[in-house]
RNA sequence: CGGGGAUUGGCGCAGUUGGCUAGCGCGCGCGGUUUGGGACCGCGAGGUCGAAGGUUCGAGUCCUUUAUCCCCGACCA
């Protein structure tokens, strides 16, 4: 992508609407656009760098056997009174809204109901299970309060996941399967030393605690208590000496950090399939309850996380496997032979499927180098007059500030085995 | 939903005890000098001060209502 061809632009200055760290990066940097409190829209940077996270997401889930559908933001009220879902007194952040008859409507904050209405329609016998589905889409909340950016909003992109099981334990082992696939996703995204599996509060589903994962951040909301041994932790909100023995935790072992959720993965038993009334056949033709689990990931909260994590006083440091780009190519002046040789590289990189941003505008070098900072593009390369005198090329790691002179090959060979 | 703060060109801000055609920096357009860390000179466009109502000879400045945004708290199935 060449940079003069972008709509958005960099700021100078830092939005006067936000103080939480990711928003203002990343709307300094053009990543997102503020619609309303807690909505936001993804400008092209941003959106490859959600699809980045969405495609990793997607690959986990796919390697345990999920299967990917994408459901309706626009939910019928009948399916969710089945629950006792629908009423503001249990669930009150919904948004609701009518159509022309007057029927109402919710608009989707979250999908077990429709999932197992849908499933029923296909899961009649011990043969169609066990199931994991899941899809990635846009929930709405309507939070009393939204904030801290990306972290908190109305609006916002979320991985759900839903495992129907015939057995106790054949759900327990599709629960486990989900939660490796989690923390390899939390690895693959940078996050795999900070993020810890924790118990947490069931919610209204079941008396067992659910897992969720939490990134350790100084911005996190949330307070656990870490036994670093064991790499698990469990939340403030259950901390009683009765839980800690339940999971087997010793209270001297636990040190307090601050976190921030980036996952939560709930045992449903069978509260929604059979309220909804879906059971399957056994080998003997008996009817049974299936056992249901669900996993959601929030793909654009991590895309803030990520963002807060990894900034440095001098903008975005995403890692290579979300970043917009792997490498950002400045070129310094309009000297013909200048420009020859930076869209020969910028040629040469995409021929290789590198992802690459080329720094074409007629800047002054010190704007291109504030933006490529900025941005947080994982490695970037000048090309000027020194380059032309030399068959190498800067290249300067954005995290690090380590600067090398590399050649064309090893350049590329860098790129593609970060790419990987 | 309780408490606190904010709202003035695209962005960041200043506007004295109410007083003339509402300023500044950045950005933007044109011309020129520049080009390895946001350089400079000149010219120029752009706001009716969140909205509505009121007080006054006169309101960005005072009063009332309201909307929105941020923070703390409550809430987060």
């Amino acid at each position: 992508m060449k940079l003069s061809l972008l709509f958005t632009k960099t700021s100078k200055t830092v939005p006067s609407d936000e103080t939480a760290r990711n928003a203002q990066l990343l709307i300094q940097a053009g990543y997102i656009h503020k619609e309303m409190a807690g909505v936001y829209a993804y400008t092209p940077l941003g959106l490859q760098v959600l699809e980045n996270i969405k495609q990793i997401v997607r690959e986990e889930m796919n390697a345990i056997g999920g299967q990917e559908v994408m459901m309706t933001a626009l939910q019928p009220r009948e399916l969710w009174e089945k629950t006792d879902r629908w009423d503001d007194k249990k669930v009150d952040n919904w948004f609701k809204t009518k159509l022309a008859n007057g029927s109402e409507l919710g608009v989707g904050l979250t999908h077990e109901e429709p999932i197992v209405d849908l499933l029923s329609n296909y899961v009649n016998s011990y043969k169609d299970l066990p199931i994991f589905v899941y899809q990635i889409q846009t929930k709405f909340r309507n939070e009393l309060r939204a904030k801290s950016g990306l972290l908190r909003g109305r609006e916002f992109i979320m991985k759900d996941m839903y495992s129907l099981a015939r057995t106790q334990e054949e759900h327990e082992d599709l629960y486990e399967k989900a939660v490796a696939a989690y923390y390899r996703v939390y690895e693959r995204l940078g996050l795999g030393d900070v993020t810890v599996r924790t118990y947490a509060d069931g919610g209204i589903f079941t008396p067992r605690f659910s897992d969720e994962f939490q990134t350790l951040s100084t911005i996190g909301e949330d307070t656990i208590f870490v036994d670093e041994e064991k790499k698990v932790a469990i939340n403030q909100e259950i901390m009683s000496d009765e839980s800690l023995q339940k999971l087997g935790l010793n209270k001297d072992k636990l040190v307090e950090k601050h976190a921030i959720e980036v996952g939560n993965t709930f045992h449903l038993e069978t509260k929604y399939t059979d309220a909804l009334d879906v059971y399957y056949d056994d080998e003997k033709g008996q009817r049974q309850s299936i056992i249901m689990g669900c996993y959601g990931i929030g793909v654009s909260r991590l895309m803030g996380v990520i963002a807060e994590h990894f900034a440095d006083e001098n903008g975005l440091v995403w890692p290579t496997s979300v970043a917009p780009a792997q490498v950002i190519i400045c070129r310094m002046g309009t000297e013909v032979e200048v420009v020859k040789k930076a869209e020969e590289l910028y040629g040469a990189l995409q021929e290789q499927k590198i992802g690459v941003i080329y720094d074409d505008r007629d800047a002054r070098p010190g704007e291109k180098f504030g933006d490529a900072d900025l941005l947080g593009i994982p490695y970037r390369v000048i090309v000027g007059k020194k380059t032309l005198e030399t068959s190498v090329y800067e290249v300067k790691v954005r995290s690090s500030g380590e600067i090398s002179e590399l050649s064309l090959d090893s350049l590329i060979q860098l790129l593609r085995s970060e790419n990987s």
